[in-house]
RNA sequence: GCCCGAGUGGUGAAAUCGGUAGACACAGCAGAUUUAAAAUCUGCCGACUCAAAAAAGUCGUGCCGGUUCGAUUCCGGCCUCGGGCACCA
């Protein structure tokens, strides 16, 4: 056995091993070796899009995987840990436009690179199981589902106004909007109206917010996806009206609906405001050049909510009027720029005195305030401009000048209110959903293309969109496409392109448009349980899903943890799987943070410079007082610009790779779990990494240093045991009781302090100069240790486990049975209680472990602080938690 | 504006049910080893007071208060930082 720590030879003979035997694939329904089936752990990271190589992220992400992946299969579950990737995208046709490289080709060798990176890390993964989103082989079920899904209803075609790039000719997603420019031309974004199709989430709001409260999920991203689905209870009535369109039929039956929340405050109303996009307001600006105008200008700005929720409130009045449904008076109707189209009805009632949109709305455009509530047991009128000075709230008010509601809470008012319009027909109590449908059509090349077929155009009758025969599928994209920027280039691909019309026959055209690549992501953790499945999932799903435990980042807290946890509800109503919530427990771990520096030139522009490239000047403490480049003789002044998100922007990132060729994939993992709990952030140290690689290099020079003693010890430990094995043993096995508990809560930081602390106990053991401690005893201790260490660190432990030749009774450390703790070792015949003298530490006593709590408690009292403090008095209270404390108090 | 989460040494952090605050590390300081350095090993390492030293004491988990024999932990109020949502009627 060689002596140094070599972890370059270590690791290559550890995966060697690992590779030759495909430890890691898995099957359903495994025995163990009593013949009884093992209980199924399904635990999956989120998949990484393919971008070219790992970063800290994923380092972080899967090891954590991997560490409870590993231990738990040691504890006799079947462990499912598979790996993909999320390989549509943008990224890939950015790259192809500037290296002219096909999409397909790039996609898939960053494949390729990061595979084998995730084997350097040592990373238990069943590759069996591989999918990538991008095979035809996958995304032929997402055209297959979708095609259910229109035949259920819950995907459909609709007109959606859309953030539209004039240059590039594409659908921009929010983020890609910098300054209402295009981020890469650079051009005005347009808002635009084009089809596209949506999946009807909306109507699965309900069971996606009742279903949270199942899940062992983090509170907070419980709480984001609530807030999300924003559920709100109110009154949904309308105003009546008789304005008729060209054909003199009343708009919308002659009714106007509103929603609100605030049905209390009905009376007073003193105008209703629509959305620009309402048909009242088309209806007013059709003989109205100048409301015409402001219309369009509402539709044209930026659709991006933030900007939105700053704007300042405009409106315009239509000339309409409708009749106030309870006190028949007419109201009149404004166009008002803070009213969405896409959220109830379009259309709100205005309270000014009770809501602070309309008091500003009102304030700026001269309408009455007409107050109707007001705290309980006043009833003042006021006529304040200032918002604060009037209030919204639902609390200890009473309706007043409100008719028969007067006197009512704003609970009570808001019944009677609906009772009354339910009387008339015109309205009653609603539940409102903040939540939107999902416009899954993207005008981009690499993607899932969606199964439709246009047969005619707009000015003539063909079969319209028909959707894509289920033998048809998978409509495949053609993979050699290169873009180059100036739209989708499906369009220009005439094989792809003309097409039979699968009703008529005759020639018609391919959908272009490509699926969001969020429904790639939304159940690619089903196809892992059953790959080479004949159907989209199959019994095999079944047996691995619900997962276990899902692993990501907190950024997909709403998005793709939402969408997926729809798609897992369609499916089930759809009779293809049996259970409705696809992660059981989420996981989500912290970012990635370093240090970051910069310099400054005389216009003041920031220069950021890599951390490597950085010296410190410590005080003799060792806090840092300045910074300067290192090798910089003109001394050039370094700020430094405190701790951050790695970034490519602030030129902060380590390269993984780096890291395994420096110190191997073993001190990476162990760094990275030692330096902070899974959930917290973790800021990156390089003294942390060195002193990682320090505590494997003293584990394995240890170990091997006693390997020839305890080779062939024996693995059952002798019947009679010396007080310092006694003692030894209790040491080591109450760690093992620590590490055992935070491997179940999933704190793998203290995990490693625990292997530390036992390190720190074995190493002074030096068999050949130690008579106290015998083999067998000292056997056992190490092989804990090395067990405990295992998840953490795979490869040295693996390559120890069998040079101390422990596979001859456990077998290899990958399946060995998980030290189980001797609770006979725990037991103490002494035990140190603190003594306290009115709650404050004043030393310590011996008491024999069973002793009695009177005992206890007149040994304490005989004690010399105890004598003191009382000084011949006899004691108010004394108080013993047994094997903690005694407090007595004077 | 609304809704979450977090504040502990020079640093990362720990403390399971309200019971020795700072485990385990990193950095720093001192020493051993070495021709020297690196590496390695040993000791010290929250602040303050009094000390020649040993010791002893006071304070200390963002701030102010409360409950309790005892509070990082529970309750009330505030401050700061981070995150999410943001004209949702």
């Amino acid at each position: 056995m060689s002596k140094d720590y070599d972890y370059r030879s270590i690791e290559a003979a550890a995966q060697a091993d690992w590779e030759s035997a495909q430890v890691y694939q898995v099957a359903e329904n495994a025995v163990d070796a009593q013949g009884k089936q093992k209980p199924k752990y399904y635990a999956c990271s989120m998949l990484p899009y393919p971008s070219g190589k790992l970063h800290m992220g994923h380092v972080r992400n899967y090891t954590i995987n991997d560490v409870m992946a590993r231990q738990l299969r040691m504890q006799g579950y079947n462990v499912l840990m598979p790996m993909g990737w999320d390989a549509f995208g943008m990224p890939a046709e950015n790259a192809a436009i500037q290296n002219k490289v096909p999409p397909a080709k790039w996609t898939y060798d960053n494949i390729a690179y990061m595979k084998k990176q995730m084997a350097a890390m040592g990373l238990a993964i069943d590759w069996s199981r591989e999918v990538a989103t991008c095979s035809p082989d996958y995304y032929r079920w997402n055209q297959w589902l979708f095609l259910k899904m229109l035949e259920k209803g819950i995907a459909y075609r609709k007109t959606q106004v859309v953030n539209w790039d004039p240059i590039d000719q594409t659908v921009l997603a929010n983020e890609q909007v910098i300054d209402g420019r295009g981020w890469r031309s650079g051009a005005l974004v347009e808002k635009r109206e084009i089809p596209g199709y949506y999946f009807n989430i909306t109507a699965y709001a309900e069971p996606l917010l009742s279903g949270l409260d199942s899940l062992g999920w983090p509170e907070r991203v419980k709480t984001m996806q609530q807030n999300w689905i924003g559920k709100s209870r109110g009154v949904r009535f309308a105003f009546k009206h008789d304005i008729a369109d060209d054909h003199g039929n009343f708009i919308q039956d002659g009714l106007l609906y509103v929603f609100t929340t605030r049905a209390d405050t009905i009376m007073g109303v003193t105008f209703c405001a629509v959305a620009a996009e309402h048909p009242l307001a088309a209806k007013a600006a059709a003989n109205n050049p100048e409301l015409a105008a402001f219309i369009e200008k509402c539709k044209t700005g930026s659709v991006i909510e933030a900007d939105l929720a700053t704007q300042e409130k405009e409106g315009m009045f239509t000339g309409l009027y409708v009749t106030h449904p309870l006190t028949h008076e007419p109201v009149p109707v404004w166009v008002g720029n803070y009213v969405l189209m896409s959220y109830g009805d379009g259309a709100v009632m205005g309270v000014p005195a009770h809501d602070e949109r309309d008091f500003a709305f009102a304030l700026k455009y001269d309408l009455p305030i007409k107050q109707v509530i007001a705290l309980k047991g006043e009833s003042p009128m006021f006529n304040a401009t200032r918002w604060e000075d009037w209030y919204a709230q639902k609390e200890g008010v009473v309706c007043f000048n409100s008719a028969q509601f007067d006197g009512l809470s704003h609970e009570e008012a808001v019944s009677a209110v609906a009772k009354e319009f339910e009387k008339l027909g015109i309205g009653e109590i609603k539940t409102t959903y903040r939540l939107r449908d999902w416009g899954i059509s993207r005008q981009r090349y690499w993607g899932t293309p969606i199964p439709i077929i246009h047969c005619g155009d707009e000015s003539n009758s063909g079969c319209g969109a028909v959707p894509v025969p289920e033998a048809d599928l998978p409509v495949v994209l053609p993979e050699d496409c290169v873009p180059d920027g100036s739209g989708n280039p499906l369009n220009k691909r005439t094989d792809f392109l003309n097409v039979k019309c699968p009703k008529c026959g005759k020639p018609a055209r391919r959908e272009t448009d490509t699926m969001d690549t969020f429904v790639d992501s939304s159940w690619y953790f089903m196809r892992y349980t059953g790959p080479n499945a004949k159907t989209m999932v199959d019994e095999r799903n079944e047996y691995w899903m619900p997962m276990d435990q899902y692993i990501g980042g907190i950024e997909h807290a709403i998005l793709h943890l939402l969408y997926a946890r729809f798609w897992i509800k369609v499916m089930r109503d759809l009779n293809l799987i049996t259970f409705d919530e696809p992660f059981q427990n989420l996981l989500t771990q912290g970012m990635v943070l370093n240090e970051t520096y910069y310099s400054e030139d005389a216009s003041g522009k920031k220069t950021w410079l890599n951390p490597l490239d950085v010296e410190l000047d410590l005080d003799e403490k060792g806090r840092p007082q300045g910074a300067k480049l290192i090798g910089d003789a003109s001394n050039t002044p370094v700020i430094i610009g405190g701790v951050e998100k790695m970034s490519k922007s602030k030129n902060n990132g380590v390269d993984p790779q780096s890291l395994i060729d420096q110190y191997g994939g073993d001190t990476a993992r162990l760094f990275v779990m030692f330096a902070a709990p899974p959930e917290q952030q973790l800021e990156w140290s390089g003294a942390g990494v060195d002193g990682a690689s320090r505590f494997l290099r003293r584990v394995w020079m240890y170990s091997s240093s006693q390997a020839g003693a305890l080779h062939d010890a024996s693995d059952s430990l002798p019947s009679n045991l010396s007080d310092a094995e006694k003692e030894l043993r209790r040491e080591v096995h109450t760690i093992l009781k620590q590490a055992n508990f935070d491997y179940q809560r999933r704190q793998y930081n203290t995990v490693v302090s625990a292997a530390m602390k036992m390190l720190n106990i074995l190493e002074p053991i030096k068999l050949e100069q130690n008579a106290a401690i015998s083999a067998p005893v000292l056997r056992e201790c190490l092989s804990i240790l090395l067990r405990v260490l295992y998840p953490v660190v795979p490869h040295m432990t693996h390559v120890l486990w069998k040079d101390l030749a422990y596979t001859k009774t456990y077998g290899p450390l990958l399946d060995a049975s998980w030290p189980s703790v001797d609770e006979a070792a725990l037991v103490q015949t002494e035990l140190t209680l603190m003594l306290q003298i009115n709650g404050k530490l004043r030393g310590d006593i011996k008491v024999p472990a069973d002793a009695s709590k009177e005992q206890v408690e007149s040994l304490a009292l005989q004690s010399e602080p105890a004598q003191k403090a009382l000084n011949g008095n006899s004691p108010k209270k004394v108080i013993v938690v047994p094997g903690r404390l005694v407090n007595i108090v004077a």
